[in-house]
DNA sequence: CAATAAAAAACGAACAGTCGTTCATTTTTC
DNA sequence: GAAAAATGAACGACTGTTCGTTTTTTATTG
């Protein structure tokens, strides 16, 4: 069955949302007014509250519609067959990297946490972790050689390795810190996760 | 000799990175107006404008003088004598319960990401770091089970640590995924760290 | 201690915009 | 021909900043 081709009004939405992501993130959410988001798409400023009701609206719906884990989730999916310590090395640098291609979703996510105090988020990771703990879960069941037990602390602690490089990776990379970085920092970082920073007992 | 009593102007400008920075934290940055500031000081809305010059002035203020690095880091200090693991862990947790009485300076830090790009936040590490750094590398000079011997590079892990686990946890705590995580969460979290995910080999 | 002059601080009105949202009306799509 | 989409004007309110003026504070005299 050919797949209907999208109405007028779906794709005037998409345009709408695609639009308004690119001036959240370049301007801000509270710089970028909706004559912008209008102009840009080629609308009448009224005719965007004929698809949604509210700016807000607009940003909730580019959460949920445009965030890249729809990209990387499969990418994940497929690291899945190697040993327990390439499973998570080579999942920690796709995401690492696919994340890093576009770092203005961290940006979008601040943007997020700023303005609406996490009420978007919420939705988005209702409807990731189901899809990402079971990755965790059998991880652990299949792997013998895991301290960590708890997928969800596992999956807790995934993403904030990711999050964590690349936030500090924001940060310091204007400042005075960049420079007494060793070359490799992903790789060494990743390694933290994985052995600690500490020996072994000998 | 006794330290001369602050002028009327030094007062005032404190008392406006005060309620300014209280606003900022409810309302979020763009949305406070010079107005409400005025206001809650007792101040006409010129009056400001003899203290800061601008807006972001005020904000910029905020970030230098009122950054909790200045109550933990004499913590940290203290910390140094134990042993290694000790030390992280310890340092590890005063950090994380001295972020987390304030978790509104995640916010403010947030705030400086999306509205300056982190502008700001550079003039802050600059000052930061050179105080931070030295702990790091006494710290890998004195103690012999260290894995990670790049000062830089163990500092950036250890503030990834702390910001990936409140950020994580802001996130989090209002998500189905908060019901999944144990107790203890914490000391878990800085175990990882410590440790890595993997067993050592046999 | 008291009178002073200069500097700092506070006032309050005004400027020149921008903002999100609404709505009756016309045009386009289905 | 009914429903959806686009129009464009209007509403009422709020924005950061400037500036001439008045008041208060501060430091220096007598």
């Amino acid at each position: 069955m050919p797949k209907d081709r999208p109405t007028k009004g779906e794709t005037t939405r998409i345009a709408i949302e695609d639009a308004a992501m690119n001036l959240f993130l370049t301007q801000g959410y509270a710089a970028t007014s909706m004559r912008q988001i209008a102009e840009e798409v080629g609308l009448a400023l009224g005719g965007i509250y004929n698809h949604f009701s509210s700016k807000e609206e607009i940003f909730a719906g580019i959460i949920i519609d445009k965030h890249p884990y729809k990209q990387i989730l499969p990418a994940i999916l497929a690291a899945e067959g190697a040993t327990a310590e390439d499973f998570y090395k080579n999942a920690a640098h796709i995401v690492i990297s696919e994340m890093g291609k576009r770092p203005e979703f961290m940006n979008l996510m601040f943007i997020e946490l700023v303005e609406f105090k996490g009420k978007h988020g919420a939705a988005l990771l209702k409807e990731i972790v189901p899809k990402i703990l079971p990755v965790f879960e059998k991880a652990i069941k299949t792997r013998k050689n895991l301290r960590v037990t708890n997928p969800a602390l596992l999956m807790r602690s995934f993403i904030g390795l990711v999050v964590s490089y690349l936030m500090t990776e924001m940060i310091i990379s204007n400042s005075i810190l960049s420079k007494l970085m060793p070359k490799n920092t992903e790789d060494a970082y990743v390694d933290i996760f994985l052995h600690g920073i500490l020996k072994p007992v000998e």
